[in-house]
DNA sequence: TCAAAAGTGTTATCCTTACACCCATGT
DNA sequence: ACATGGGTGTAAGGATAACACTTTTGA
C-alpha cells in the first residue's frame, strides 16, 4: 500500500502528539498535583493521552483526557512546552506515526473533590522536588545532593568541562557564591538528571552506574512526566510574580494568610507576614468583602476577595515575592 | 487498506508538526527578522517545514529547515509555543495526517548575511506590529486603531459582552487610563485579530466585513505566521527584564549605546541615557575591554563586553527597563 | 492565662527617576 | 563653533525589609 510518492512523504511526517497535564491545586497550604498509580509496580503519572481527530483544539483534548482519567474538570489552563527531542520512537512501522511530541499543560483547580477516583490520588509536588521546598529553611536533602553534584563536577573529563559543570551548579543550586532562585525548577532537573541524581536518567540510558541514596533524588514518575511537573512548577513560580494567577486557586472570598500560605506553597519560600500584607494592600490587588471569619483557632480575618481593576492600575498585577530572614516562626 | 483495529487506531491519532522559526537580528538599531518572500502575489512568511523523520530532535529540524531555505545558521535557539487550535485541517485522507500542528521558536544571531539569498529578506518587525514602536513616543497609527476599537466595544452585543470587550481594551491598549505594557504583544494582536483589525481574521473566516484602511492593521503574513511572530516579540520583550539575552544580538565586544539601541529596538521604548548606563554597570552585567572606539562621530566609547560572573551575582540578571519621559532626542 | 492568628507603626536602606551639567572628538 | 556621542553628580521620592509592638479570639 502506499506507492504513491507524495502520500509517503506525508507518511514520513507525521507523529503523535501527546497531551500530557499538570492539575494543581493548594490545599490546606499544601501544593497538590493530580496523579494517577502506576499499575503493577508501575512509576506514578501525569493524566495524559493522544491529540486525536474528535478533539476541536489541542485544549480541548486535554480536557477531555483529564476529565476521563480523573473526573476533574479544568478551568485554568495554559500550554507549557512541547517536548519532542528525546528520541522517542514508536516502534511500529505499520502506523505510520514514528515519533512522540509531548504537549504540556499546566491547569489551576480551587478544590480538589473529596474522594478521587479509584487510582487517583492528589500528591504533595515536593514529593516529587524535595529540594525545591525552602519554607521552612534550607532543606537538609541538599547537603547530600550538593555532595553528589560536587562528585560530577570533578568527574568531568578536561578543565573546560569541569569549570562549565561548576558554574551550572553554583547558578542553579547556590552552592560557592550562587544565591537560591527559587524560579530555576527545570534547569535544576535537567542539571539532576545529567548528573545522575534521578532515576529518570538511568531509565532512559543517558546514565549508567549506581544512582544516589533512596530520598535523594525525589520519587521518579513515568517517561518525562516529571520533567513536564519541573516545567509548570517554574512557570508557576515565575508568573504570580506579574499576574494574578494564584487567585484561580483560591476561593471566591479568603483572608490574607490563606493568599500568602498559597504563596508560599508555590513559591517554596517562608514570606514575612506584616510586609506581604502591606505588599497586598498597597498593590489594591484584593478588596474588602465585609465579612470576617470565624473559629479558626485566632482573632477573626477579614475576608477579602480579588480586585479586577488592579489589572487596568498595574502593568504587572502580582506578588513579587523574596526570601526573608524573619519568616516569623516557619522561618528556619 | 487498513482493516487492522491498532492501525486505524493510530492513524486516528497522527498529525504533522510545522517546524517555524522567527529569527531575529538587530542591525544599525533596528529589529529585523528573516522572512521569504511570498512566490506570485502571495503573503511574506517566516522560514518553515515539517517535522521529519531524518531530524534527530526538533530543534534539529528547525535549524535545518533556516539554513536550507535562507542559508543563515542559527546560534541562540528557544522553543515559543504549539499552536493548534485552529482547526487547520488538512484535507487529505490518503496521507494518514489528518491535522497540522505548528510550533514556533525564537533565534537570536549576530549579524545578518550581508547579501541574503534570492527571495529571503531581513525586515524591520515594526513593519508588522506598526502600533508596538513607541520608541519616539505613541505612534501616530494608534488613533486610527483607537477609533476602530472602540467601535467595535460598542459593536458587542449585550452588556456584558460590551463590559468585557472595554476592559480587555483599555488593559492591553493603554485607553482609558490603562498603562502601556509593552510585554503584551500576544494579547494585543489576538485582540486586534478578533476585531478585525488585521487582515488574517478575514482570510481565517473568523471575521467577515469590511477591514480597516491600509497600513493601520499592519503588514500581513502567511498562516499564523505573524502570530508566531509576535509570540516571539512578546518573549524576548519579558526575558530581557530577567535574562541575559540581549548579549546574543551583539557582538563580543560593544559600547553601552549599541547595548541601549538594542535594548530599545527589541523593547520598543526609549530610555533615559545617564540612568540606563548606571543600571548595567551596577548590575555588573559588563565589564571593560580596555579598547576604545574611533571615528564614530563623537567622543570615542569603551569597549565592553559581557561578565558572565554576574550569572552567579544577580538572581535575575537582565535590563529592567520603563519608558521614561526624558529620554533625550529621541522621546516623545 | 496562654497560644494563635490578625494587625499597626516606624525606621533605615536601597533603588529609581529626573534634572543639571561637563568631556572629547570630528567637521 | 557646534554637533554628536560619552559621561558624572546629586537630590527627591518611593519601595522594601527588618524590628517592635498591640489586638482579638478560642482553649
Amino acid at each position: 500500500m502506499n506507492r504513491n510518492p507524495k502520500a509517503r512523504e506525508r507518511r514520513n511526517e507525521a507523529v503523535t502528539a501527546d497531551l500530557t497535564a499538570v492539575v494543581v491545586a493548594v490545599t490546606g497550604g499544601e501544593p497538590r498535583v493530580l496523579t494517577l498509580d502506576g499499575t503493577a509496580g508501575e512509576l506514578e503519572r501525569l493524566p495524559s493521552g493522544p491529540f486525536e481527530l474528535r478533539h476541536r483544539t489541542l485544549e480541548q483534548g486535554l480536557r477531555s483526557w483529564v476529565e476521563s482519567q480523573t473526573r476533574q474538570t479544568l478551568g485554568y489552563v495554559e500550554q507549557l512546552y512541547t517536548f519532542g527531542d528525546r528520541d522517542r520512537h514508536v516502534p511500529t512501522a505499520a502506523t505510520g506515526a514514528a515519533r512522540v511530541l509531548s504537549i504540556g499543560y499546566v491547569a489551576l483547580v480551587r478544590e480538589p473533590r473529596q474522594s478521587a477516583a479509584e487510582g487517583v490520588a492528589w500528591r504533595d509536588w515536593y514529593r516529587y522536588f524535595p529540594w525545591e521546598d525552602w519554607r521552612h529553611g534550607r532543606p537538609p536533602v541538599l547537603d547530600a545532593i550538593e555532595g553528589w553534584l560536587r562528585a560530577w563536577v570533578e568527574g568531568a573529563s578536561g578543565a573546560t568541562e569541569r569549570r562549565q559543570r561548576a558554574e551550572r551548579v553554583a547558578v542553579n543550586f547556590a552552592i560557592d557564591g550562587g544565591t537560591w532562585n527559587e524560579d530555576r525548577v527545570l534547569e535544576r532537573y535537567e542539571l539532576a538528571y545529567g548528573a545522575g541524581l534521578v532515576a529518570e536518567a538511568y531509565a532512559d540510558g543517558a546514565v549508567v552506574g549506581q544512582g544516589p541514596p533512596r530520598g535523594v533524588g525525589g520519587e521518579p514518575m513515568a517517561g518525562d512526566h516529571r520533567r513536564i511537573l519541573a516545567t509548570a512548577i517554574a512557570r508557576l513560580r515565575g508568573k504570580i510574580k506579574y499576574r494574578p494567577v494564584v487567585f484561580e486557586l483560591l476561593p471566591p472570598t479568603f483572608t490574607l494568610l490563606q493568599l500568602q500560605q498559597t504563596v508560599e506553597a508555590l513559591a517554596g519560600l517562608g514570606l514575612h507576614k506584616p510586609n506581604f500584607r502591606r505588599l497586598v494592600e498597597q498593590q489594591g490587588l484584593v478588596e474588602d468583602t465585609g465579612a470576617m471569619t470565624l473559629g479558626t483557632g485566632g482573632r477573626p480575618a477579614r475576608l477579602v476577595r480579588f480586585r479586577r481593576e488592579a489589572l487596568l492600575e498595574r502593568p504587572a498585577p502580582g506578588l513579587r515575592v523574596r526570601a526573608t530572614r524573619a519568616a516569623g516562626p516557619r522561618g528556619s
